[in-house]
RNA sequence: GGUUUUGUAGCUCAAUUGGAUAGAGCAUCUCACUACGGAUGAGAAGGUUUGGGGUUCGAAUCCCUACAAGACCA
């Protein structure tokens, strides 16, 4: 379903009526889209499909209906036909009016707040056992961003965050930092407590490779040395004293989780994303298991004989998952079904997005079909927003491996990048040391959110540590410094009135400009429906770019005739607003100067 | 092995969801301002949209097939 303006409804009914009236084609289905800037016009309109009907050749049609709309619509000044394509000219004062009616409005293209049904959208959703990296960046933007964008389509957005506390993960840091530990703690240490626990996740890792690989010198088989090593069996040992509520044992667990959650909190900080609401597996795992209790008692579940419940998918082709293990611990599934009713007491959303990487995707049709069966209501509007994974030119990022980009380092590098640019350009005389470093931050992430959130959420995109991500171009520094130009334009034009633009007449690139801001509204609505942030960002970007470019020919402040000197300034101010606007839905500011 | 996603310029990404000559940025080469801000603008070069077939007025887009890469499920 595609969005559309007013204009573009309006054409389209009297189209609709023209194939009608001339054809006799009965409610016709008809599409209008903006013309490439290439040909002249505003819109236009594809005659092809119409021509069985029509009986005569495409230009003769397309002609026809040309006529009838100009007979029939005021606004439609003239119009060409080029094969099959009806180019309508729209009369210019239409738009000039429509430049004067918008850009005092800093909300142009928004639907009024909470006008729509609730939404849920869960992302970031970490394992609290190591530091964030490139990847949840990714996850943490987008997550932020479309629901933003669901905001400013009206919706009720709840943001919330489900966090991954207990399980073999957390374990494995825990029994590494007790046994190698020696007590230490951020403050000893002078780590962020995210990536204190990180240390000791991968020292952990590194001592069970070391033991598996000793059990498998004394003959042991790899499979049964990854079981039988030493500290594997502690870290579940663990697992089975936080789950029997060992007082010594879950002290630990809060201490430690409580070290991550400092850490994130500086992280999220950093990014400048929030949540309106946490949930912790801890917390969710048990309604989980009671569910699936019932299911068992519904017949949705079975039993196999050595205790695990399961459920048999075979029919809806996938296959049999297992949902509780024989020793009546939980998985994955069982804590997501929990958490899925929890949710849905607490807010009752029908609708729930789910921002999780695409390696997950097996896992959320899994989770769709249960809550099906189970005859859960909010089932169908369980939506996983399933994103492509950030990939370094050697390939996957792997934790083990050492091949991840942390979130933190990258963010202060970016910022880094930021203060080096700006210092070598010199243009930032009289500012203090406090709005430096708010600018650098503005620019470091801007370049850094941008660079992420322009790619097709469901595409897996390269990131290359070796390159620096750019300031020139299509990017996000491009994108603010063109804001910030026009900020000092606006400081230096003296004036605070211009409304008074009635009868010019915009040029060539005035009118792609205003074309360009024309669609906003229309590009807010696909992004929401599609929940791509993408669309935002490159559309941002062709208003930048078509503002420069008529800035680059275009006297503004020099242009001695008083009306297209308003509507110049006009521009300017409209432009400005749809930048800082865009750019608020992703999540990235805008500086005053740069 | 089964399921599934992806494949567009040297590189990173677009393409109004089936429309006009497939567009941008980076990198390369050329050009422009005595400045309303050069983190800019204009231009050149760069493509058999992985290969092959099909559907139709029209295909990067839909279908089939081969190949390649990734992910998930045993």
């Amino acid at each position: 379903m595609k969005n559309e303006n007013q204009m573009e409804q309006e054409l389209k009914q009297h189209i609709s009526a023209a194939l009608t009236e001339l054809y006799g084609i009965e409610q016709p289905s008809v599409v209008i889209e903006p013309t490439r800037s290439e040909f002249e016009g505003d819109f236009t309109f594809v005659v092809f499909p119409y021509l069985k009907q029509s009986k005569k050749a495409p230009e003769q049609t397309a002609s026809d209906i040309g006529v009838y709309l100009q007979q029939h619509v005021v606004q439609v000044s003239t119009f060409n036909v080029i094969k099959g394509f009806l180019n309508l000219v729209i009369d210019k004062q239409y738009w000039v009016d429509f430049v004067a009616q918008h850009y005092t409005n800093p909300t142009y293209g928004f639907a009024d707040a909470k006008t729509k049904e609730k939404v849920l959208v869960e992302y970031s959703s970490p394992n609290t056992n190591k530091p964030l990296h490139l990847g949840h960046v990714r996850n943490n933007l987008l997550g932020f961003a479309v629901s933003n964008i669901l905001k400013a389509n009206g919706f009720d957005v709840v943001m919330c965050n489900l966090v991954n506390d207990r399980g073999i993960h957390i374990c494995k840091s825990m029994y590494a930092w007790m046994q190698q530990g020696n007590g230490e703690t951020p403050q000893v240490a002078g780590m962020k407590g995210d990536h204190l626990v990180g240390k000791y996740y991968v020292a952990f890792d590194k001592q069970y490779k070391t033991e598996q690989k000793e059990l498998v010198a004394g003959g042991m088989s790899e499979e049964e040395a990854e079981k039988k090593a030493p500290s594997i069996l502690a870290a579940q040992d663990l697992l089975r004293k936080w789950e029997a509520n060992d007082k010594e044992t879950v002290d630990i667990w809060k201490m430690m989780n409580g070290w991550v959650y400092d850490g994130f909190d500086v992280s999220y900080n950093n990014l400048g994303v929030s949540f309106d609401k946490f949930y912790y597996e801890s917390n969710t795992y048990l309604l989980g298991k009671e569910i699936v209790q019932e299911g068992l008692a519904k017949n949705v579940f079975y039993k196999k004989d050595d205790g695990s419940v399961w459920v048999d998918l075979t029919g809806d082709g996938l296959d049999q998952k297992l949902l509780l293990r024989g020793d009546g611990t939980s998985v994955y599934m069982t804590q997501d079904i929990g958490t899925a009713e929890l949710k849905y007491k607490d807010f009752g959303a029908e609708r729930s997005i789910y921002v999780v990487g695409n390696e997950q995707d097996y896992h959320f049709k899994v989770l769709k079909l249960i809550c099906e069966k189970l005859g859960k209501s909010y089932a169908t509007g369980i939506y996983h927003l399933s994103y492509g994974m950030v990939e370094l030119p050697q390939g996957k990022m792997k934790s083990r491996e050492g091949t991840v980009v942390d979130a933190d380092d990258l963010v202060a590098e970016m910022i880094q990048a930021a203060e080096d640019t700006t210092k070598a350009l010199g243009k930032t005389e009289g500012l203090g040391e406090a709005e430096l470093n708010a600018l650098y931050q503005t620019i470091g992430l801007g370049a850094l959110k941008y660079f992420l959130l322009k790619v097709d959420p469901r595409k897996k995109m390269l990131f290359n540590p070796e390159e620096s991500i750019d300031f020139q171009g299509n990017t996000g520094p491009f994108i603010q410094y063109t804001y910030a130009r026009i900020k000092s334009i606006l400081r230096n034009a003296g004036v605070t009135d211009f409304t008074a633009t009635h009868g010019v007449v915009p040029n060539q690139l005035e009118s792609r400009l205003i074309h360009a801001l024309y669609q906003y509204p229309v590009v807010i609505a696909d992004a929401g429906n599609e929940l791509s942030p993408g669309l935002i960002a490159n559309y941002v970007y062709d208003v930048a770019k078509a503002f420069s470019h008529f800035y680059h020919e275009c006297p503004i402040i020099k242009e001695e005739d008083m009306g297209k000197r308003n509507l110049r300034l006009q521009l300017c101010q409209m432009t400005a607003h749809t930048i800082q606007s865009a750019f608020s839905l992703l999540g990235i500011n805008v500086p005053e100067r740069m």
